[in-house]
DNA sequence: TTGGGTGCAAACTATTTGCATTCGA
DNA sequence: TCGAATGCAAATAGTTTGCACCCAA
């Protein structure tokens, strides 16, 4: 993960073909702080937080923005709760139910074969796997 | 998947340990008329359609205990909009995005194995695999 | 000046909650 | 009669939409 300044936040946005405007340099320095599993509400909890601002809608909006052209990925886990993740390389998912937060498993350890055949004018998008766990109760 | 009758629906409810409402025979009829995968939504659609009478909120809830119970499946694939699956034996999905619908995928045409050990107080609850498909565009 | 891009208030929609009603004991 | 279970109107919360504003061409 690359340091976070406003310069490399922006050849990042050039990349994507973004432009860089307040708003989402915020939320994405939050983001890519770090490798992060936020939902939309975190991310405005971490703004409100920072002292920046940027209404909601403009946040679900962003993440959706970043997810479209690919800088994040979104992980659909809980309904009405939609995780961004800053890791955007292949690798799938532990939900923890109890404590709502995700976590990654690489690729290395888990091992997913589709063995059935689609058919041609079928393109495959995306294989996600969620491991939902659980606290053994004591 | 067995004949939906009234009495092998009261018998079914009987062994979930739910008392058999109208309401509730009526979304059962529904779901187990063959192996289904429903939104709330749908549910609704096709209740008003035969002309049996639940509140939405009594739909959400029923779905929601029917899951409780063990009668059916949750399948979390959209942000706002779970759906239900009719078939409880393990198995996989395939999400057609354009189409937004899903079909199964059984446990002989894929193979998912979690190879890392996970820490003894951890329970895995479930494997959730979505592939997620769209038609070829032309 | 004008047109696409941006941000946000207000609208929308899936879902949950709280409570009046019903029903079995 | 009494307590738990049931069903639904109203409230809630996550997300989307429509539109005013801004800025580069």
């Amino acid at each position: 993960m690359m340091t976070v300044t406003q310069e490399n936040l922006c050849a990042l946005f050039q990349r994507h073909g973004i432009s860089p405007t307040p708003q989402r340099l915020s939320i994405a320095g939050i983001l890519f702080s770090g490798p992060r599993h936020l939902s939309a509400d975190q991310v405005i909890g971490e703004l409100k937080l920072a002292g920046k601002k940027a209404s909601k809608a403009t946040v679900y909006n962003t993440l959706g923005l970043f997810s479209k052209v690919g800088l994040v990925r979104e992980v659909i886990v809980d309904p009405g709760c939609v995780f961004y993740d800053s890791n955007t390389t292949p690798h799938q998912h532990i939900y923890d139910c109890d404590e709502a937060s995700l976590s990654d498993i690489s690729p290395e350890d888990i091992n997913v074969q589709l063995l059935k055949e689609l058919p041609d004018d079928v393109l495959v998008e995306s294989i996600d796997v969620i491991v939902r766990v659980r606290q053994r109760k004591s």
